[in-house]
DNA sequence: ATAGTTATGTAGCGAGTGCTACATGCACTG
DNA sequence: CAGTGCATGTAGCACTCGCTACATAACTAT
């Protein structure tokens, strides 16, 4: 049953890598065809034309996103919302979450342009990140789900920063957050 | 003194009108000749080539996209850190301002990639931003320049969401902030 | 064995890419 | 008036783009 005929299966995780590397917007048929070791005639062959293709490829890239942060999830939950933010910020910074990230902004612009095919995958990522977030919040928090929202607004808004070179920018609003504790009785 | 000739400078407006219409990324030369009335011949010829076109672009956008932030800005400042956020915020969701949104995450995207140009613009655009903030904050702000990094963080973060369209996600992380006073005493 | 489906190679099409060569008008200067 | 440099038009180059036509091998079903 064993063939080496290649088929979406096979060639996905190669034109993943190949995307994660290179770049998303910019990635034409033949680069990408020599990269999975074929032809462009066979990208098309397989994907039907190279819409779907993409969003093929970005449904899987989400899922492989999902499975590094499956991996990535640590056995202890944090102990304060701080160590949330500051562990997840410091995974950020793995290098094998770096090609991620940097294919995560191409997503969102992709996203504003209403690219088909973005939306939902940037939607599968998220959704895997909260679920992440959420299992990584102190036990006792007064209000998990909210909390784990609050972070995550947090928490993107200082990886944008970080992009853009404003990485102290949202240190210092790290700092003045106010993090350390829960939300403050009303 | 008033010649027809074109320049950079005459050049630039009609450029980005056409780049905040219909992004960056996939703008060539021919279509953005077109719609500056020249040719791309006349493009090379003033820019040189397309890279440094792209540059001045981006400068020039990010001067328009302070210019516009200079008219905005509102007389009052906020009462509250919160009022400062959902002020922002409805202002982001203002038609005039859409445009320069998305093309922000374009840019977002060429600064993770490192493209030349990119991060200048950025940097210009998020500082300017940072001064609007800080103007706009509550005047008995215990900590202004601590809180302008802090909301605009949360801001950032919130606008991301919203633009990968999980904007209720976004809207609860808000609401469970406790924005409403400033930082706790410690 | 024959017919049909599936997988692949070769070649190329028409459109678009950034950029250049070349010619030409035009204003200005000697 | 000759010369010089700037601004612009026309044409095209070499290349890449997504995609297709056509041939053909390999396997499968009858």
């Amino acid at each position: 049953m064993q063939t080496n005929t290649l088929s979406r299966e096979t060639l996905l995780p190669l034109l993943a890598a190949h995307v994660l590397q290179h770049g998303l917007g910019g990635a034409s048929l033949r680069p990408l065809a020599k990269a999975a070791g074929t032809s462009d005639r066979m990208l098309i062959y397989h994907f039907g034309n190279k819409q779907t293709l993409v969003s093929d490829l970005l449904q899987y890239i989400a899922d492989i996103y999902s499975a590094a942060l499956e991996l990535a999830i640590g056995e202890t939950r944090a102990q304060t919302r701080e160590e949330c933010v500051t562990r997840i910020l410091e995974q950020a910074r793995q290098p094998t979450m770096q090609a991620f990230l940097v294919l995560w902004w191409e997503i969102v612009a992709g996203c504003a342009r209403d690219l088909p095919g973005y939306k939902d995958a940037a939607d599968k990522m998220m959704a895997k990140q909260l679920m992440w977030l959420e299992k990584l919040m102190p036990e006792d928090d007064p209000d998990p789900a909210g909390g784990t929202r609050y972070l995550m607004t947090i928490i993107e808004g200082a990886l944008m920063l970080n992009v853009v070179g404003h990485s102290r920018t949202a240190q210092e609003g790290l700092m003045a957050g106010d993090l350390a504790s829960g939300p403050s009785p009303s």
